[in-house]
DNA sequence: AAAAATAAATGATAAATGTCATAACTAGGA
DNA sequence: TCCTAGTTATGACATTTATCATTTATTTTT
């Protein structure tokens, strides 16, 4: 099994300034996982004793509203980690991590990290920074999702999905996701999103190959995201 | 001056945890102020060198949009704290906290903080904690800002408003909003806040006092915050 | 107390968004 | 490969929500 100590994940997430010592405890107790495509790495509600380090493959972050609809509030992809929130809250976990393609996943247990958190007070500030910055995005977006038009969301959206998961070869926007998930990550009705994505396509903003979608005007975007 | 070992607030909020010395050393250190209504303690995007605590009085916490809107995030009031986010981030003010009416508050400069988020984990677990909870409802609340429609949300704000400042003498929501407060808490425009407030009015789920809102049917207002 | 300024209320209308129906397309399994 | 189920797309229409205009009420200032 691979070693945490020499994993590249530990040079891009919060747990890069654990020690040599902390990575081969981790490394000791840590177990792989493979996540198929649909299936949940957290699901809201339930308890949780450790953390999830992501290697590879993007999910969802979702929460389920009284109403039956699925809220997508955050995408997560390899060297974000999962669960610290709620080891350190010690609360449930507040939203279902669902994956949308194949990942590899480590499971860290929770005593390993609570002993890193003792020992080091920097892991625990940087723990406490990924919330704190969490929280951040969270209130932007209340005020986004309160305030703006559905179009001026979905603006934003595809300018965000590009800056999260890059391009592919064809400049495509590197992440496969259905309408219905544009929908519920914007708030809208699936219909709507899909009317509004024909819109941009259609004024030469952004290209539609399939469920692929290549952003052609970046300004244009951002200006619409603002209103204008 | 008043001392904060002896402050009931202590008891409260999420200094709870403090020992004497510890509250001895914030007594010796801390200022006391009066924040007029209308005037900000913090200002979105400025530097914070020091936490607040409130004694006395309500305030609440704004976004400015990009197209000029006022977003209210969340309400604040006596036992709460405020700018530990900022502190303990490294970041500047996030939110804006403006006073909803005269209010007391201690600033505890933040060498103080760090100093006891160093000596005293429990101290930093329920700064954590704090925050944790405060992301968990931001998402709840992105959730239904995107999901839900209009109306429903001002059932939840107001089921909200009472739980959090209870009610007055006369079983009114113990707290004065101007309509356009009221909306831009919801994420609507005042006059269609003023529009469900009446019609909540003629169906006689709650009366209207001038400012004042009182709640007479909370089953009602709840079944409507859950869509029916 | 009167005047001025601000806030609340309401109607009329426009714009945005949701819902329902249906057709065209796509992808995965028999 | 064909078939089925799911997804995307589009039109028609209903509903929700915003905007503008105006009146009434309330608060603040003089």
């Amino acid at each position: 099994m691979s070693n945490c100590s020499h994993c590249i994940m530990k040079r891009f997430n919060a747990l890069k300034t654990l020690t040599h010592d902390e990575l081969e405890r981790f490394s000791d107790h840590k177990t792989s996982l493979i996540i198929k495509k649909g299936e949940n790495i957290m699901t809201e509600g339930n308890s949780i004793n450790g953390l999830y380090c992501i290697q590879d493959g993007k999910c969802k972050l979702t929460k389920l509203n009284t109403n039956g609809k699925e809220q997508i509030i955050k995408f997560v992809k390899g060297g974000d980690i999962l669960g610290h929130r709620s080891i350190l809250s010690e609360e449930p976990v507040g939203l279902n991590a669902t994956a949308l393609e194949d990942m590899r996943v480590c499971f860290i247990p929770k005593g390993d990290i609570l002993e890193s958190i003792k020992d080091n007070p920097q892991f625990s500030l940087n723990l406490i920074k990924n919330i704190s910055l969490q929280l951040s995005h969270a209130n932007t977006a209340i005020s986004q999702m309160a305030q703006k038009p559905v179009k001026d969301r979905l603006a934003e959206t595809l300018l965000s999905l590009e800056e999260i998961f890059g391009v592919d070869n064809e400049d495509c926007i590197d992440v496969i996701l259905t309408r219905e998930e544009i929908a519920n990550t914007i708030g809208t009705a699936t219909e709507s999103a899909i009317r509004l994505l024909s819109n941009l396509k259609k004024d030469g903003v952004i290209d539609l190959l399939g469920k692929k979608i290549k952003i052609l005007n970046k300004n244009t975007l951002k200006n619409i995201s603002e209103g204008y």
